[in-house]
DNA sequence: TTGTACGCGTTATCAA
DNA sequence: TTGATAACGCGTACAA
């Protein structure tokens, strides 16, 4: 170790040195650093002057962390590829409170996957098992999520989970999916519509879309797209189920081409699972002629800012996107002091657009 | 430090106690995790089972980070919000690859922004100056992020620019904006187009709207809309030109209206400099009754799959952005293997699609 | 207000 | 194959 400091690659300053060169006990070059502690503002000079001297640059992160047994850092683990995952505006939404919240409680976020792709290969990569969190925020619920919490629980890390099923004592965040779901379909009968027709999230990681038998609906594994379904079935039980690949505006557009292909069977209401899905089945119903909601009622669920929508405001379910990450963040915080961290369930507020309106007579 | 341990809040076992359990010493039982040596089957199952037994996880990663120097993260810091900055497709698909070429390399990615707030409050959160991290890649190039570099340089690590202007001896990834605009301006002057007009970027951190004065346009501070600015009104010094807020299609939109509400100024062709502002802008043609590519053609760049614009293919620019992304992780392995890493600049493909037609009679 | 002493948990090195 | 040893760079009681 104490090999030749090759001249030209020499050794970083560390702390130790700044003292030494300022004159002063390795504490209080540290102190001065740190601020944790009341230092003479001649003293203070003289140690600055000397890391600048010495090209220091403050404390080494991985020393300190170290010592002081926490890295500051917060691992944020998605269960999809990063790109579809921040495709998905009520995720970014999410991700934004929970960076905000994370900031406050002064830590970074490290974006991990649920892939426990470091197993296999030889990949050192950091993961939830071995990368320098203090904690972890666990969004979505895939069965890998699952492997992917044993390995933080092993460590002993504090975890939070958003929209997931994450067992017992583990702080849960998420939506009241079903009574959403449920005043939206009401919604839609108090309009006096009868001939209704859903449009769903993907029913678990294959993603298959189109019509959907009793059966695939039986075999729905995604919570939230289970919830939101439930409830509406429980209020229309003749509707026809679409189930699309993803929350986007495409997949909207494909769903209701289906829908709206045969005159004859067209609905008058469409609720889509989110408001990408329902911008969607609008442009397809516009581009069937159809006027949206003279002809055909939409309605979505998350009450984004869908870019694209041009004049219409949809009726759709208002979830707190932002909020559910901040308390994610929040929750993280309290963990981290040591404190519980209860669960909690938001409620998403109704609203309604101009894309619905009384069924038309058929 | 050596108070009594409390009963029941009792220390995490460290790879000490796990050797000491397995009656071996402390270094065999590293390699038994780390792999790096030969170890006997038998010791290794012993040293197993008390790691089992002990409720061992695996090496602290923070202590191992310091005695190997490196930490396994690399930070990605952006000039944005979070939630803008993945709202833009082209940053995400960025992202996207430079995950992967990470991914590879074994590293994670921290996100992180090029605020400088951590000086300001008693902020302890980690920055590109104080987060345990072995390189860093800086997207964009605000005025922060100049002050961003010099705190990573001054940390000597290795640094990755992706469209910013970073100074001498920092790899720089960028692409050849000025041919790319080049090309489409051609585009459309073959095409017979003269009265043509611009729906740009945002001029710089400011971002405001609105037809721009030739004052307004020497002032433009963002390389890339300057970049992408310049060559078209190389080919069409009388274009209109009307910055954006922003790359989003109500943006386009947005400004489209602002071009197309005379009748008798509307421009025969319109170049937007982004995918999605060019989707905006042919929302904003059809809403004035205008047929495109009949009535007035529309030019985008960047050749993102956009979300939302139905039976259109845009004629644009495509720009390899997974591929930046990648070239970014492969020059940051390069840097962290100690060997140069040269920047690069990546062309676009000229891409003529749909919306783009012959002018039509005056 | 400053200095001393020690340990945080690993792992590289070298010798056995 | 295994073991002893020495850093890695820092923070913080505690004493002065």
């Amino acid at each position: 170790m104490s090999t030749d400091p090759l001249p030209g690659a020499r050794r970083r300053a560390t702390i130790a040195d700044v003292a030494r060169a300022a004159g002063v006990s390795p504490s209080t070059a540290s102190v001065v650093f740190s601020g944790k502690a009341p230092v003479a503002a001649a003293t203070k000079e003289r140690v600055q002057a000397a890391a600048a001297e010495l090209g220091y640059t403050g404390p080494d992160p991985r020393a300190a962390s170290l010592r002081r047994g926490r890295s500051g850092i917060v691992a944020v683990a998605l269960e999809e590829h990063l790109r579809t995952a921040f495709l998905d505006p009520v995720k970014t939404a999410t991700m934004d409170g929970l960076t905000d919240g994370l900031a406050e409680l002064g830590t970074g976020v490290l974006l991990l996957r649920d892939d426990p792709s470091t197993d296999a290969a030889g990949g050192s990569g950091p993961s939830l098992a071995t990368a320098p969190i203090d904690a972890a925020v666990l969004i979505g619920c895939s069965a890998r999520m699952l492997d992917a919490l044993q390995a933080v629980r092993a460590r002993g890390l504090p975890v939070v989970v958003i929209e997931g099923d994450a067992g017992e004592g583990i702080p849960r965040i998420d939506l009241d999916n079903a009574e959403a779901a449920t005043q939206i379909a009401q919604h839609l009968r108090g309009l006096g519509h009868e001939r209704v027709a859903v449009v769903t999230l993907p029913f678990d990681l294959r993603r298959v879309r189109g019509v959907a038998s009793p059966e695939r609906i039986a075999a729905i594994t995604t919570p939230v797209t289970r919830a939101r379904l439930d409830s509406v079935l429980a209020v229309f039980p003749q509707a026809r189920v679409v189930s699309s690949g993803g929350s986007l505006i495409d997949e909207g557009l494909i769903a209701g081409r289906l829908l709206f292909e045969d005159p004859a069977t067209r609905p008058t209401a469409v609720i889509a699972q989110s408001d990408l899905l329902a911008a969607g089945v609008i442009r397809a119903a516009e581009e069937a002629g159809l006027r949206v909601p003279d002809d055909v009622s939409v309605a979505g669920f998350d009450g984004i800012a869908v870019d694209g929508l041009g004049e219409h405001v949809l009726t759709t379910a208002v979830q707190p996107a932002v909020e559910k990450g901040r308390a994610a963040g929040d929750a993280v915080a309290r963990l981290l002091a040591g404190e519980q961290a209860a669960s909690i369930r938001f409620s998403c507020t109704f609203r309604e657009g101009t894309t619905t309106g009384p069924a038309p007579a058929l």
